[in-house]
DNA sequence: AAAACAATTTTGGGCAAGCAAAGTTAATTG
DNA sequence: CAATTAACTTTGCTTGCCCAAAATTGTTTT
């Protein structure tokens, strides 16, 4: 059994991968993720590099190895499914669940984690759009673009928001922009790095700006 | 922040402290209760003493204080409420939730807590019939008698089981006794230490006989 | 009262994780 | 190319929690 610690190690190896495969997560980045000093997190992926969970390259960085993977995809499967289950069930703000979930994950028995997917209808997709890798650690991909690369003018929905704060999410709340809202982009304009989108707001049609770094962290999918 | 080991601790000195209050817990019951080595339990109990949580007189034993008590009581108010959740909202058995309940207890929010509370409507009990404290740290007392002291031949209601351990518990379903279950005393047998219970299951009246042993373990109350 | 016993405490040591700070490497810049 | 810098690793130390075994204490028993 994986310790807290190292399930918690590998879900940041996981979520922090680059985006090339054939890339190392730097040591650097990964203690950041975990929030320990980076002689921390260099010790630790030495130890779990032991179990053959990751590959550890010194001065290149880490790796997940495919049993390690599987881990990572569990862990992450854990948080999404109590992350729903809390909002839907439990009735708590979506931009709360997300703290709630990290420290749920670890201690959630494998039999009421079946429970809570039936119950749930064996959902693929999290409160924030993230996916729920299935119990075989399958992750269903949903390929769209975000609000900063989309085709202007067309109606879309919005399908993921990659960021976990609760105060951002508190924002995304009052704007309306929750997963499955439907928006479209009107306008980018390239110097003042700003875009605006047109939200239906109870039921009235609104437009807000927004910078192009937080454009970015919105997924939306032609309707 | 008291730790998981330290909530562990408190709770299980009020679990196992005696009924005279002017009494204290010895280390050795105490240490068997976490499942720690005697010489664990009394370093660690001092360290718990110097927090002022217990009180602690070295070759007597050990005694929560009033701060010490009121942790406990709300460690025992997340398991009690977690354990009613899983029941009645995530549709585990009662015999699975106990083990269950000892990691979650440690982990669930106070806001969470507040919102299984009212999803649950205030529980004064959960599945075992144990009293679940209120967040103001009050235990509501429920005065009744066991299988083995209650008037014979007078019908009475199963109230409260003193057992958490799964396999006790799936034999007390297969025996449909569980909390609420309408039972009447028939007999007792001193020599054979043996009591004799009626009980309506499935529609049928049936006889049971349980040793003195077991019978204490069953709190009914009279209808 | 002395001896034996049971319960408890002390001592010494281990493991998992963490930090701070000193020491290495590798990359960047002058 | 040498010097500086940034990233990384190593080292030494701390804390929390645990165990095994030796030492102590209080209580029985002889």
């Amino acid at each position: 059994m994986a310790s807290r610690t190292i399930e918690n190690y590998l879900k940041q190896i996981y979520l922090s991968r680059p985006a090339d495969e054939t890339q190392w997560l730097t040591m650097g980045k990964l203690s950041m993720a975990v929030g320990v000093t980076p002689g921390t997190a260099t010790s630790m992926v030495r130890a779990i590099s032991d179990a053959h969970l990751v590959e550890y390259e010194p001065r290149a960085g880490v790796r997940l190895t495919p049993a390690g993977e599987q881990l990572a995809l569990h862990v992450l499967r854990r948080h999404r499914l109590i992350e729903l289950l809390l909002v839907k069930v439990l009735g708590l703000d979506w931009s709360e669940v997300h703290a709630e979930a990290e420290e749920l994950e670890h201690v959630v028995s494998d039999r009421l984690l079946a429970r809570i997917d039936e119950i749930l209808h064996h959902p693929a997709f999290d409160p924030h759009g993230d996916p729920i890798p299935t119990a075989g650690g399958v992750v269903r991909r949903q390929d769209c673009c975000t609000v900063l690369d989309c085709p202007l003018d067309s109606p879309t929905r919005i399908a993921r928001i990659l960021d976990q704060s609760a105060e951002f999410l508190q924002y995304v709340n009052v704007c309306g922009l929750l997963p499955g809202a439907e928006i479209s982009v009107a306008s980018r304009n390239h110097q003042a790095q700003t875009v605006e989108v047109m939200v239906i707001k109870s039921g009235e049609k609104q437009a807000l700006t927004l910078s192009f770094a937080v454009a970015e962290k919105f997924f939306v999918q032609t309707t």
